[in-house]
DNA sequence: CCAGACGTTGTT
DNA sequence: GTCTGG
DNA sequence: CCAGACGTTGTT
DNA sequence: GTCTGG
């Protein structure tokens, strides 16, 4: 039952990820990802309420500051806990911001290997993943910003695939969930209940996707 | 008090 | 089997 | 998440 | 840095 929040895409051009999230501006260069991996340097979206609203790259794979050693990193936080966790506390209080996202993939068990599937919204367009981000910087070593994508319990279109999956925001959570200062519970409540089902779509894709160095439409494209 | 961990997913 | 790199 | 490596001594 | 375990 494998679901995931380890592999996705962001394929839209910098114009419409700027009109969707209200940015004024995205960072140079941004081109179609159609297979991002952990480790890699995603958009991220944070500030508003009362700041500007900031799209930025970050580091997939979460390292507080206090954080010796980077294999510590984390891809995930399960939004249940992470208010909890010695890990995420601190990012969840105070650093919260959008990943954008196009669609995301699971690897589902068959006959066989396992098989990747892509699950993108049944409008089109995009997501806001609920995230969080922290600067880390290794003993000595120049900093970097790091990010994770919150997770949840599936809806019935993921639940047969995989038992999680990324936390996504409705639209009028967007904006609460960048809020400044501690998360409401109301807003994390909202955040925890899983997207509906009917507001996505599902379809098998390449075994393209496997390989994290490979970032092409192939990736996304429906297969029988 | 100090020492040591600090996390998720998935698989068995 | 488990960890690292992408 | 998957793919691919999995090590030491010594030298720069 | 902060919490848990001893």
């Amino acid at each position: 039952m494998p679901a995931m929040c380890g592999r996705y895409s962001l394929v839209e051009s910098g114009e419409e990820i700027a009109a969707r999230f209200l940015l004024d501006a995205v960072p140079g260069a941004l081109h179609p990802r159609y297979n991002i991996a952990p480790s890699q340097a995603v958009l991220i979206v944070a500030g508003g309420e009362g700041r500007p609203r900031r799209a930025e790259l970050a580091r997939w794979g979460l390292l507080p500051a206090w954080a010796r050693e980077a294999r510590l990193a984390q891809i995930n936080a399960r939004i249940e806990t992470a208010a909890e966790r010695r890990m995420f506390a601190g990012a969840l209080r105070a650093r919260r911001c959008l990943v954008p996202a196009s669609s995301f993939f699971e690897w589902r068990r068959g006959p066989g290997a396992r098989r990747p599937v892509r699950f993108a919204p049944a409008a089109g367009g995009l997501w806001a993943f609920a995230g969080i981000w922290e600067d880390w910087a290794p003993p000595g070593g120049p900093g970097v910003r790091t990010c994770a994508i919150l997770t949840t319990a599936p809806n019935a279109l993921v639940a047969p695939v995989h038992d999680r999956m990324p936390v996504i925001l409705p639209p009028d959570l967007e904006a609460a969930w960048m809020a400044p200062g501690p998360l409401p519970a109301d807003v994390l409540a909202g955040a925890a209940r899983p997207y509906p089902a009917e507001r996505m779509t599902l379809h098998a894709v390449s075994t393209a996707v496997n390989d994290a160095r490979r970032d092409a439409p192939d990736c996304i494209a429906p297969i029988s």
